[in-house]
DNA sequence: AAAAGACTTCAAGAATCTGTCAAGAAACCG
DNA sequence: CGGTTTCTTGACAGATTCTTGAAGTCTTTT
């Protein structure tokens, strides 16, 4: 079957639930699994699975913490499922970039039409989760950033900018894009972070480029906003 | 806000439950409303909502069946809400075409989430406006302008001036709406500003025209405004 | 053909925006 | 708690853009 081809990660601590799982979806699909959170953000990686199925209780870390590292970079389909039914617990998770709730115990059935929703709409094209020109290379599932292949040290506010960048590599990111997806959308149209974003591209740029008077990948938009050049 | 706009179109043959929801939804949504499928898939029509959220149990058609009236011609999704909680239930409807189930009764907190949810996907990708003619190419999206594969570099006023022109390709604008979308309408019927504006077409050309004196692509319409040529 | 009106171009000062440095405050980590 | 990193803020120089005036060009009208 040409089914096979697509793959599925399961992410659960409990192995016979993950022998469950992969018994049930494992005839039409390719399981992989992962039973802790790194190995899922791992796996994620190596593995490009079209779905994930994602526990909430892992041993490592929180499951919402997993789903937000995911949607770091990718838009791959997350189904949450949890023993814990209080809606708060899907509300978090569902807001942290997850596609789908399902308490335990839940009918196969069900799971699998939830998949099957899942990869009918992952049809729409995705964002490079890697973006390279030159000497500089970008890997948002990995948080890594070479220059010349030596590993740059990033704050996390300056990573926070650079991956809005290379999320939208070659458009423009307007001053109060970038200031409300790291500071929230409370603090836009305020002059004092539009000069906090100046300063942090300014350090950025003083980390990243070979020359920061001449910028060669962040340029600025007069009176727009930043944009990462792609060619 | 602006947020307003998105409209969620509640369908549901009991008046309570649509007050209900109308109420939970209201503050951040423009809520429309439908008691029965044939009233559902018009106004689906006429309202284009952003989100639908659909009661299985109509009086005059399934809701299986109006999910896949639905998905004959659109994507909008499609949150299914239920007193039904048979695993079978769910398997149909997500197999038509919906994009989630919830089995009521439920909270408005998971309600929301999940069409955050679904209002989270269908923003992602939007339609490229896109002007080409010749050498000229102006992407609205990424806020791009190439002249010969090369970025040109606008200042906002002559990009403001550009992105009328684009969006209203072919069409005549006067010298009064390109001057109040730029200046806002305070300004309108001000020579001053009439001169302005010229300056600025001006520029432009400089920037876009092959031979800025004999114009290509912004046409001067005398005595009534510009027009960007499409042929 | 001259005149009037409308449009275009050029140039320079004013206003605004942007980049950089540096130091104190705050948060983080062991 | 002490030390380190990161964040925030202010000041200032530099760059870009906006605005305005004056002069030149084109088109239409008389």
């Amino acid at each position: 079957m040409a089914e096979t081809l697509i793959r599925i990660l399961v992410v659960d601590d409990e192995r016979p639930i993950r022998r469950f799982l992969n018994a049930s979806l494992g005839g039409q699909y390719t399981v992989l699994e992962a039973a802790t959170g790194e190995e899922a953000l791992s796996m994620a990686v190596s593995g490009r699975p079209d779905v994930i199925i994602l526990d909430l209780g892992l041993p490592d870390m929180d499951g919402v913490e997993v789903t937000r590292r995911l949607r770091e970079w990718t838009q791959i389909p997350i189904i949450v499922v949890s023993v814990r039914d209080q809606e708060e617990n899907k509300i978090a998770a569902l807001d942290a970039g997850a596609d789908d709730y399902l308490t335990k115990p839940f009918g196969v059935g069900e799971l699998t039409a939830r998949v099957r929703v899942a990869l009918r709409r992952s049809a729409a094209p995705e964002a490079e989760p890697v973006f390279q020109k030159d000497d500089l290379l970008v890997d948002l599932a990995k948080r890594n950033v070479l220059k010349q292949g030596q590993a740059v040290n990033l704050t996390p506010t300056e990573y926070d900018i650079l991956r809005m960048l290379v999320q939208h590599a070659g458009k423009v990111l307007t001053h109060e894009q970038l200031i409300r997806s790291i500071w929230g959308s409370a603090s836009a149209g305020d002059e004092e972070d539009s000069h906090l974003l100046r300063v942090n591209v300014s350090n950025l740029r003083r980390k990243l480029e070979p020359d920061p008077s001449r910028p060669h990948f962040i340029v600025t938009e007069p009176g727009v906003g930043y944009r990462l050049k792609t060619t």
